[in-house]
DNA sequence: CGCACTTTTGACTGAGCTCAAAACTGGTGG
DNA sequence: CCACCAGTTTTGAGCTCAGTCAAAAGTGCG
């Protein structure tokens, strides 16, 4: 169950097998979730944090008039609040984007983990650091790239992520999102997202149908996006 | 020259003195800029993280065509770049929006703290994990928010940081950043940022001038903003 | 076959962009 | 003290991107 996990760490250090024993130790149950159901409720005080083993989700929050911004997409592997193992208090939802499982870890597991193995501590730090970069690119792409640059990129950063966790079949990956839940990814309008995904489509750049994603140019994704994978930092030097 | 990341740290958990003198020990030394100069460059692999002790400081990113967007801004007892201490390559540049004081921290020191002082290691964790939180609400605002929203929730967030180290004085604070540098950090030109700028103006929300920020209706700012200051994490509670 | 959901299209509107110029500010040198 | 310069703020005009409203077409499931 920790296994996603733990080989999105390994991938970023070299780590003995005993560090995914102290993870899997510390593993309270599973859960399962329906697609749009709540994961976390934005304002919750979570005494776990939550793995995702299976699924996408994403976290987002409400503004007063209802619309919707997601901030993050996750993938399996991916520790969609481990952030709440210090600061307390959700300050946004986490929504299961398609039938999800999850494994919860103790939040007093965690704190025994900072206390006994400096090295697991901080790639878990980094772990939530890496998502930090995360959210630059996409303020980047929010604030200045075009519209069909800001999907490309975020099509690029999927890509390279599913593709680290076997997740990639070729050149394509299963992707849940409807028109609508991207929208909310990039802050647009249903209509408008529709328009950009067929420019895309159009150049022959991607291809988009039944929740399949398959780039069918690369070369030409990645410059549109001008995608620079260093920001996700998948690469193993001592940390 | 540690003291206001101290006060910084403190005001979410109670810690000893001690820790004090611990960040004392790892300061490497200090450095000024010039504003516009960079103190990090984009891509660089410092060995130190810098601490800001003096000034206004920003992320930023460049993209292909030049433009620039400001993913955060810093004060006073920011660590800008703690991240480097794990992330390792740089994946943005800081630039000095004011002349900036600031001290280097050294990594090796760091990890020593990693290893030794296991409740410091979460509090320093802490102050990179309330960065994500920013970044998490610029992404909201970006998306969602009508602009005058947007303007209102970064001057909101800014107030609040800037009086948790006593940099406001009654309503006003100082402000050195010229509309074109906030029309980057918003992903805006420079002309709408005036016309967003000078519709708070002339609602007698705000009033700015001579890098002045007078708040003159924090409710109205507030509520324009849909400022909720939970995200900043400015309570003490053990972590 | 019918229902719910999602995608697509069209028409119109408005927010925000660019280009361009004018007004204002602070600092410098004569 | 004044003229000048560089940087910044402000205003105006026209255009484009992206939003809303509305409806049609497509898809999957019971």
């Amino acid at each position: 169950m920790i296994e996603t996990l733990f080989r999105n760490l390994e991938r970023r250090d070299v780590l003995p097998d005993s560090y995914r024993t102290r993870l899997s130790e510390i593993v309270i149950r599973e859960r399962r979730f329906a697609k749009g159901e709540d994961i976390v409720a934005d304002g919750s005080r979570p005494t776990y944090s939550t793995l995702l083993v299976e699924g996408f989700a994403g976290r987002y929050k409400l503004t007063h008039e209802g619309a919707r911004q997601i901030t993050s997409l996750h993938v399996p592997g991916d520790f969609v609040d481990l952030h709440a193992f210090l600061l307390k208090t959700m300050d946004h939802g986490i929504s299961a984007l398609s039938p999800c499982t999850v494994v919860l870890v103790d939040h007093a597991g965690l704190k025994r983990i900072t206390e006994q193995v400096p090295h697991l501590t901080r790639m878990l730090w980094l772990d939530t650091l890496i998502t930090g970069s995360i959210h630059r690119s996409w303020i980047v792409a929010m604030g200045r790239r075009s519209k069909s640059s800001h999907l490309a990129h975020i099509l690029c950063e999927l890509y390279v992520r599913l593709q680290a966790i076997d997740r990639v079949d070729g050149r394509s990956f299963h992707f849940p999102l409807s028109q609508g839940e991207m929208a909310d990814v990039m802050g647009l309008s249903l209509v408008h997202i529709n328009r950009v995904i067929q420019a895309l489509r159009q150049e022959n750049v991607i291809s988009w149908t039944n929740q399949t994603i398959t780039v069918l140019d690369w070369d030409r994704l990645q410059a549109i996006a001008e995608f620079d994978p260093t920001y996700l930092n998948l690469w193993s030097e001592p940390r």
